[in-house]
Formats: structure tokens, C-alpha cells, sequence
DNA sequence: TAATTTTTTTAGATTAGTCTAAATTTTTTA
DNA sequence: TAAAAAATTTAGACTAATCTAAAAAAATTA
């Protein structure tokens, strides 16, 4: 059984090295979990004694097969709770992240398997964000910047690559949600902003920084 | 903000004081948390520093109104959860305790009153135990204890003064549930174990050693 | 490639919550 | 009511997770 501050730590390892080769880097970690590179050494010599990173001094880690197993799960869970928050008690999807990083923590298998029943075993959290299986793995998808489509295509949200509130209540207010279809009318010369036509109806405005952060397929 | 150790050292010097005028004791403390004297001593001075319970050396503890408050609501919490459990996720009434013991501890105010309003503003929670409100009351029920009720008499199930998996366990397989309508037909001059007609159906005969611990209206 | 800068680790403390053993206070008993 | 027993507190230590400051290693730069 492990602590809530070393689930955190497999947690922020996994998505560090999300599109990276190499170890994630001590300095990296303390500035994802709060803390100074010196506590990270110490926790990173313990987890390495548990068996969950492949941990050399000086040269960053990476997760074991059982490291990675375990991070997915606090994932699952965490996805899982995000979604209840949700559908079940009408959070927002700029709220249900917090909560979620109490939640993910408590430890019960027949609780989260039963809550994935409840839930109707949703594959997505609420920001299009894949959920873990009860075994620890994931599929992954490859979605697309709206930045990088092309004028002319058609395509649907399905995600997003940035979590904050600030960016999630921009969406809201833009009338953005998961699963909208967007046509890409025109990419402006000056700016990269995009025209976006929404659901065959309205036309909007997308910033290039809001467009880099939107997923589609 | 309060420690999850606070918060627990809280609800069971609630628990422990009722029912009593005098504070209580260091060495029941102890039991009830399964730590040694020596820790509740300590404790017992940062919880006082803080205000929140009566201390006198050596004297015993009550809690502050700051302190019963403050219990009240990690009560509430749990008790909410437990509702949860049992009647979204399907859990029995012998299993709800334990996970909720750490869903308690969650920190969002409005996470409990989503989740309240979700639960449908319910008064009680599956074992017949009054949910206190927002603001840290609880109605105070004095129920009757089975084993106390005279020949005759007809009288409904509504809680349970005994919270083990073990007792509930038991009173499932007896088919004992909250609400329903026990009439004392005869009580033992043996074993005083009791003779009761359930719901006008059949006929069981309970021990004294469940009698007591079934509180009945 | 030698010097400088950056990154990482080690050394030594700190805090919350716990422990054992010893000391102290209260309660019980004879 | 004095002695014995029980309950409680204090003293000193331990662990997990953190910190600052200093030392060491790696990376960068001139």
C-alpha cells in the first residue's frame, strides 16, 4: 500500500514522460509536485527501492512495468471520479479536476469498480481524456491540433491539451464542448487565428493559442 | 484546516462523550484510536492550543462548540457517503463503514452539498443514524432498545446501536431491515431471548445479546 | 578542453504523529 | 489515610516528507 504523496509522485512521472525518450528530470518533478529538487532526490532513492522507477543518479527516471501500473490507476481513478462529479452532480468540467486529486486516492478496488458500473463504464472523463482499464492500461489516441488542420476540413472536439479553469471556462464561454463540429472556414495571415464554423450554425473566432490547445479528430 | 488525525481524534471524542456529563478519558481515547496514551496526550494539547476541546491534565476531555461543530460535519460527510454507498453503488450496510471512514475526510464544502442534493436531502443514513445538516446540528432521536420492550407490544426496527460487519451480517441473514414491524410476542424466562412477529409474517426469535442492540420506536 | 553554469545529490534540520520507558498524578484499597 | 494500583503525562526517540545550505556531478560555453 502506498502513501498519497508517492501515488502522486508515479502520477506526475507518468505524465511527464508522456512524448519523451528520456528519464523525467528531478527539477522537472519539483516544480510539478511543489517541492525542491532535494525532496525529490530523497523520494525518487525510495520509490527506486520499491521497485516502481528505474532510478540512476543524476539521470532522471522512468517508471517500471509496476510503476506505470499503479500510475494508471490512480489515473482510472481519478478519471472515473471526474466523471461522477460531472454527470452525477453537475460540476463543471473546470472544477472536477481538484476534488478529483482528493478522490483519486482513496483506496477501495470494489469502490471503483463499482462506481465505473454506476457510471455506465464511461471510456472518457469529462475533458475527452481516456480512462484506464481496472488492469492499468489505456489506449491512446492520436488526436490533432485544431491549429494544425487544414483550411477547408471538417472535424470534431474531442479533447483538450490544457486543464486549467482559465482555459476550460474560455471554452465554455465560447460555447465550445466536446464533440462539437468544426469547420475550418479560414487560418488568418496575421495572427494564425482560425474561423471556425460551429455545428453547421455560427461562426467564431479561435485564437491561435486556443486553437493549439484543442483536439480533434 | 484540520488534519485528517484532528478530524478523527474529533468525531470520537464526540462519540466517546455521549451520553456522559464528564469529560473523556485519555485511555479511551487511546483504545478508540488505536494509538497509545502517550500519543492522545499529545494530541490532546495541540487540539486544545487550537480551541477546540476542554482540557485539564490529568481531567479527561470535552469537545468546544468550535470542536462539536467541527465533528458534526466530518459526521455528516460520513454518513452522506454511506447513503452513497449503499443506494447508488449498491453496497450493504455492513460494508459502508470502513471506505467511508476515508471518504470523510474530502475536503469540499460544496462537493457535500452537491452530493446531499444528489442523495435527495436524505435524514438518515443506512443504519437508521440522523444526518446532521450544514451547519454542524443533528436531532437527537431516543430510541427504545428492543430487549426493553414488554410483551405484546408492536414496535418498528429503526436503527442499530451496534456497528460491527459482524452484527449486520447477522441481522441480514435474519431478515432484520430498518422499518420493519416487529411485534413482542414473548420474551424467555431463560435466556431472555425474545419471541417477535415480523411484519405480521413470521415468526423469529432473536437473542438478548441482538435485542439490545436493536433500537426500535 | 578548461572554466563556468546548471542540475542534482548529500548533510543536517524540522514537523506531525507516533512510540517506549520513566515520572507523576489520581484513584482505589486496605 | 497511607500504600498500592491505575491512569496520565513527560522525556526522548523514530518515520515520512519536507526544507536550506553545501557539495558534487553534468552540461554548457568560451
Amino acid at each position: 500500500m502506498y502513501s498519497f504523496t508517492e501515488e502522486n509522485y508515479l502520477k506526475t512521472i507518468f505524465y511527464l514522460s508522456i512524448g519523451t525518450q528520456e528519464g523525467v528530470s528531478t527539477n522537472a518533478l519539483a516544480d510539478s509536485t511543489n517541492t525542491r529538487a532535494a525532496s525529490v532526490s530523497d523520494m525518487l532513492k525510495r520509490l527506486a527501492e520499491k521497485g516502481l522507477i528505474n532510478y540512476q543518479k543524476y539521470r532522471g527516471v522512468t517508471l517500471t512495468e509496476e510503476g506505470e501500473r499503479l500510475a494508471l490507476l490512480v489515473i482510472r481513478k481519478h478519471r472515473l471520479w471526474e466523471v461522477f462529479l460531472a454527470e452525477k452532480l453537475q460540476f463543471g468540467w473546470d472544477e472536477v479536476h481538484v476534488i478529483a486529486e482528493e478522490l483519486e486516492h482513496i483506496r477501495s478496488e470494489r469502490l471503483i469498480e463499482k462506481l465505473d458500473a454506476f457510471l455506465g463504464y464511461p471510456k472518457f472523463d469529462p475533458h475527452g481524456d481516456p480512462i484506464p482499464n481496472a488492469a492499468g492500461e489505456m489506449p491512446r489516441f492520436i488526436y490533432r491540433k485544431l491549429s494544425e488542420i487544414v483550411e477547408g476540413t471538417t472535424v470534431v472536439m474531442t479533447g483538450v491539451s490544457e486543464h486549467s479553469p482559465a482555459f476550460l471556462q474560455h471554452l465554455d464561454k465560447a460555447g465550445l464542448t466536446l464533440g462539437c463540429q468544426l469547420k475550418v472556414n479560414e487560418i488568418s495571415d496575421f495572427d494564425k487565428s482560425v474561423s471556425v464554423l460551429i455545428d453547421n450554425v455560427r461562426t467564431l473566432f479561435v485564437s491561435h493559442e486556443v486553437a493549439k490547445n484543442l483536439l480533434v479528430k
